[in-house]
DNA sequence: TGTGAAATATAACGCTA
DNA sequence: TAGCGTTATATTTCACA
C-alpha cells in the first residue's frame, strides 16, 4: 500500500491492464499478457504492483438480481431533519448496512441520501421505505423513483 | 445459461458462496471450501453452477479513483426535452459510454437519468457537465450534486 | 524477460447416503 | 440427487537468474 492520498503515475499499459481487469477481473494471467503482448511474468508483476499500490482494491462477483428473485430497483432520496455529525453517521451506517442496498451516496444539497436498492416487488419496497428508512426519526423525507435499468458506465480510463 | 427470468432457488449455501463472491471475487476455491466447511470439489462445483446459472454475471476490479486522480465525485440528474424512445435510449448510450461516468441509472421521475461520475476536479467537473451533457440538443436541465462518500451496502442477500 | 518449482484450479470419475 | 474423496491434467503464482 501507498500513501492514499498521492495520486498514482500510470503508464499506457498500466491504463489497459486496469481496463481489463475493471471489465472482467476474473481473467487469466496468460490470457492478459496474451491479449496485451506482454511476458506472462510481466503481466504479473505489473498487476501485482498495482495491487500494491492500492490502485485496485479488490474484486466483486456480479450477481443478476433478477435471477435471484430481487427485480424490482429504485433510488430512494432521503432526507434528514437533523443534520447533527454523530445523526448524519449513525443513520448512514444503518442505511448501508440494510439488506436491499447495493450502493449508499451521501451527497450534498438538499437530499442526504441516494439509496440504490433492490427488492422484491412494489410491496416489498414500500415496506423497506417504511420499516428500514422513514423508521429512523432523524429522517424527514424520503423520494423513491423507480430504476427502469442501470448500466455500468465507461469510468474514469474509459471504454 | 438458463431462462433469465425465472428466479432460481438458492439454498442456505449458495446463499453464502454469493455472499463471499460478492465480498471478495479473488478468494481462492481452497479457501472458500475450508471457510464454508465444504470439500473442494463440492465448492468448486457449486460455483460453477451458479456461473452456469446466470447467477454470477462476471467479477470487476475495484479501483482506488482517488489514487487514478480522480478524487472528486458527483450526481447529475439529467432531465429531458423530449421523450421518444429513439431520443431516450440514443442519450442514454452516448452518456453511458461517456469516460468519467462509473453509473448511469435510467429511473422514472421528472428526471431522466442519474449519472454517477468521477472526475479530477471541479473544474473537469463543470467541463464534464457542459461539454457532455448539456451539449446534447435533448437535454433540458441538470443538477449536479457533489458525492461526499459512497458505501457499498449490504446487497440483496445482506452481509 | 524467461525459467522452473510449488500451489492451485479444473474436470472427470466412482462411491456413498 | 448432492456431497465427498480421489485422480490426472492444466494453469497460476512467485522467486530467481
Amino acid at each position: 500500500m501507498r500513501n492514499p492520498q498521492r495520486p498514482v503515475t500510470l503508464d499506457h499499459v498500466d491504463r489497459r491492464l486496469l481496463r481489463a481487469l475493471a471489465g472482467d477481473a476474473g481473467v487469466t494471467n496468460k490470457a492478459l499478457a496474451g491479449r496485451l503482448g506482454l511476458a506472462e511474468s510481466t503481466c504479473a508483476y505489473r498487476i501485482r504492483a498495482l495491487r500494491e499500490a492500492g490502485v485496485v482494491t479488490g474484486a466483486r462477483a456480479q450477481l443478476d438480481l433478477a435471477l435471484l428473485g430481487y427485480p424490482l430497483q429504485a433510488m430512494i432520496k432521503v432526507r434528514l431533519g437533523s443534520h447533527t455529525m454523530a445523526n448524519v453517521s449513525q443513520l448512514y451506517d444503518a442505511l448501508a448496512a440494510t439488506p436491499g442496498v447495493l450502493q449508499a451516496f451521501h451527497v450534498a444539497g438538499a437530499d442526504d441520501f441516494y439509496l440504490h436498492v433492490a427488492v422484491e416487488n412494489a410491496e416489498a419496497l414500500r415496506d423497506f421505505v417504511l420499516r428500514h428508512v422513514t423508521s429512523h426519526r432523524v429522517v424527514r423525507q424520503t423520494e423513491t423513483h423507480l430504476v427502469f435499468e442501470v448500466r455500468p458506465g465507461a469510468g474514469v480510463l474509459g471504454d
